[in-house]
DNA sequence: GCGCTAGTTGACGTA
DNA sequence: TTACGTCAACTAGCG
């Protein structure tokens, strides 16, 4: 057994945005540098363990996806693995470049903000270190940073701007099969110490059951770099029915192929919030793990579409942006947002691009960095109770309830749905802030892209990308147009199951008689779940005619008064002053709103208004929702 | 500066 | 059942 001594590139791939092997430039940029040896690796990162909020459901999807690409590593070489090392990369990767002699560090570009952070510095180690880096785009279908460029500098605000840059930039590279062969890994000594994170703050620690092990060692417990289990995590077993991973990945976009008129015809505003199983993919969390690449996604579609074209059928190909591969589109739109505005982004205050609106429970900002906390204030006990019952599915209205629940169970609503539930908490519904919304999404959703979730709160809440806030989503009206018989909300808030088509989206309607033969009692809060044999389900947290109206008022002024996150008087609060009437509202409690004496009705001007203090009752809709009472 | 149109996905009433 | 106009009204982009 003896072996001739090649000496070459010893590389480590670093694997964080992209958990699969095929359609990864960076792979193929490691693999074209014909390493002696190459280690794919992943860094456990503190900051995903302790001081993000994830649920289990999305551990859960993580580690299929880091077990199916291991996996599928060791099935061309038998030695090979995905090696899961737990330490931070910052203080791991200068103890690993010396101990495992690397030369090089690939891996995929990523301007998450958390990302861009972090990439500059291991630049930099490595750098100190004399490893070589190679950083490869591959994670979006073009280099958010090119498309921000292509935009004249600017964030990415509309999707016709992405098309006119996209149509500069041509089409994106077709995708890179996955490799045949994979060079052996080299030795694994780990002669140095580990440095463990601190477990303080650990805001995952409410959800685990047991002790967060993960970091034990850095080989992990059986000294084999496998993958972590949820019990190391200390999480309790996740209930989402999707599982994550590329074998997975590969078969579901196989099969959505498979049927072309779907795929060549799909149309975004068409598909059913209602459906089960989903009317659209559910290809998202892959594309968000990397377990499956977008440009494999976009061109598999593509030539399906492309072929359709030539053939003559009833129903024609979709355009973009309402077609499949358009979808993609407003991905990358908010990708480009967030490359350009960085961490204001994810935020209202220091963002230009965000209206600033006087929303209930707005984020607390450390002043130090002009950054958001994580925490809130609450400004209203009662908009934090309603906030609480939203974000747990116990509203009183069925369809918002059903949708919430879905998404605490499952990990995943329709993007309908998600408009449907985004819209109620914020400018139709509740007044909160969006950043309240955006934050129970980014623990709950598989798929939670950071880019995508910021923008699309944003655009929901009208205070940015749309506008158009006018156009209220109803809990009851709106889901009728999908789902007339309700199927929908009787699958996900079981206790309403027997409730007539009549009244399932509005089960405060029925008579207690027909609400004792249904086996539901509407009343409470949410808190109570039975009242002897019956079932409880909550009566409707507010008058939604009253809040819309009350809300659209609200939308009205603050759009008239035109403050962006940017301006002086958000950052440093005098805001206030132009809302006189804040301190009023739901702070006193449920009844306890302000007295509304004033006029509410706003003479405010379109655009020029500045500046212009509000008429009292404005500032919170609270009096203008007990002036409508009267 | 002005008028006009388009903007992936509203609700409601009428024909 | 579907199609369309109205409701009261936003911004951005274009000519």
């Amino acid at each position: 057994m003896t072996k001739q001594k090649v000496v070459g590139p010893r590389v480590i791939y670093w694997h964080r945005t992209d958990l699969r092997l095929h359609d990864s430039p960076a792979l193929k940029a490691a693999l074209d540098l014909k390493p002696e040896c190459l280690w794919q690796c992943w860094t456990w990162d503190s900051h995903y363990v302790y001081r993000a909020r994830n649920g289990p459901n999305r551990w859960q999807y993580l580690l299929d996806c880091q077990r199916d690409l291991s996996e599928s590593i060791t099935k061309i070489n038998s030695k090979a693995k995905l090696f899961v090392i737990r330490e931070g990369p910052q203080t791991l990767f200068p103890k690993l470049f010396k101990s495992w002699r690397v030369s090089h560090l690939v891996f995929e570009k990523d301007t998450d903000v958390y990302a861009r952070d972090r990439d500059e510095s291991i630049v930099q180690l490595a750098k100190d270190a004399g490893v070589e880096v190679i950083v490869k785009v591959g994670r979006t279908l073009y280099d958010p940073d090119e498309l921000v460029k292509g935009n004249g500098g600017k964030p990415t605000m509309s999707i016709s701007q992405v098309q006119a840059v996209a149509k500069k930039l041509g089409e994106p590279p077709r995708p890179i099969p996955a490799p045949k062969s994979l060079p052996d890994p080299g030795e694994t000594p780990l002669d140095f110490d580990q440095e463990r994170p601190s477990a303080d703050p650990d805001i995952n620690g409410q959800t685990r059951e047991s002790k967060e092990q993960s970091f034990s060692a850095l080989a992990g417990p059986n000294g084999d770099f496998a993958v972590p289990t949820m019990e190391e995590l200390g999480l309790p077993v996740a209930t989402t029915p999707h599982r994550g991973g590329e074998s997975l990945a590969l078969q579901r976009l196989a099969e959505v192929c498979k049927d072309k008129e779907y795929t060549a015809t799909f149309e975004k505003p068409k598909c059913a919030p209602t459906e089960v199983p989903a009317s659209t993919t559910l290809l998202s969390a892959h594309l968000h793990f990397g377990s499956l690449g977008v440009r494999e996604f976009y061109w598999r579609v593509q030539d399906v579409v492309d072929e359709w074209k030539k053939g003559k059928h009833k129903v024609q190909a979709t355009q973009p942006p309402t077609s499949l591969t358009g979808q993609l589109l407003f991905r990358e739109m908010y990708f480009g947002a967030q490359a350009a505005l960085g961490h204001p982004f994810h935020q209202t205050h220091a963002n230009p691009s965000c209206r600033f609106i006087p929303w209930h429970l707005q984020s607390t900002i450390d002043p130090s960095t002009n950054r958001a906390t994580g925490s809130y204030s609450i400004d209203s006990s009662a908009a934090e109770r309603q906030f609480q019952r939203w974000a747990h599915g116990q509203t009183g209205f069925p369809w918002i309830d059903a949708l919430m629940r879905q998404l605490r169970s499952e990990g995943w609503i329709e993007h309908l749905g998600r408009h449907a539930v985004a819209c109620f908490l914020t400018r139709g519904g509740c007044y909160i802030s969006w950043e309240r919304g955006a934050a129970v999404f980014a623990e709950l959703l598989l798929d939670h892209e950071p880019a995508c979730n910021a923008g699309n709160w944003q655009w929901l809440s009208c205070t940015a990308f749309f506008a158009q806030f006018y156009r209220c989503y109803s809990p009851v009206a709106f889901p009728k147009k999908w789902d007339k018989s309700g199927d929908f909300v009787r699958r996900y808030v079981p206790e309403l199951a027997k409730f007539s088509d009549k009244c399932i989206y509005e089960p405060w309607t029925a008579s207690v008689a027909d609400q004792k033969k249904w086996g539901c009692l509407i009343k409470g809060d949410g808190s109570e779940k039975e009242d002897g044999k019956m079932k409880v389900y909550p009566e409707p947290m507010f008058d939604f005619g009253e809040r819309r109206d009350a809300c659209l008022k609200g939308m009205k002024d603050a759009y008239g008064v035109g403050l962006y996150g940017n301006d002086k008087r958000v950052m440093d609060g005098s805001w206030k002053k132009l809302f006189p009437d804040d301190a009023e509202g739901l702070a006193e409690g449920d009844g306890a709103q302000s007295d509304g004496a004033e006029e509410a009705g706003s003479k405010t001007k379109k655009g020029g208004a500045a500046g212009k203090k509000r008429q009292a009752g404005q500032g919170t809709l609270d009096g203008v929702v007990k002036k409508a009472k009267k």
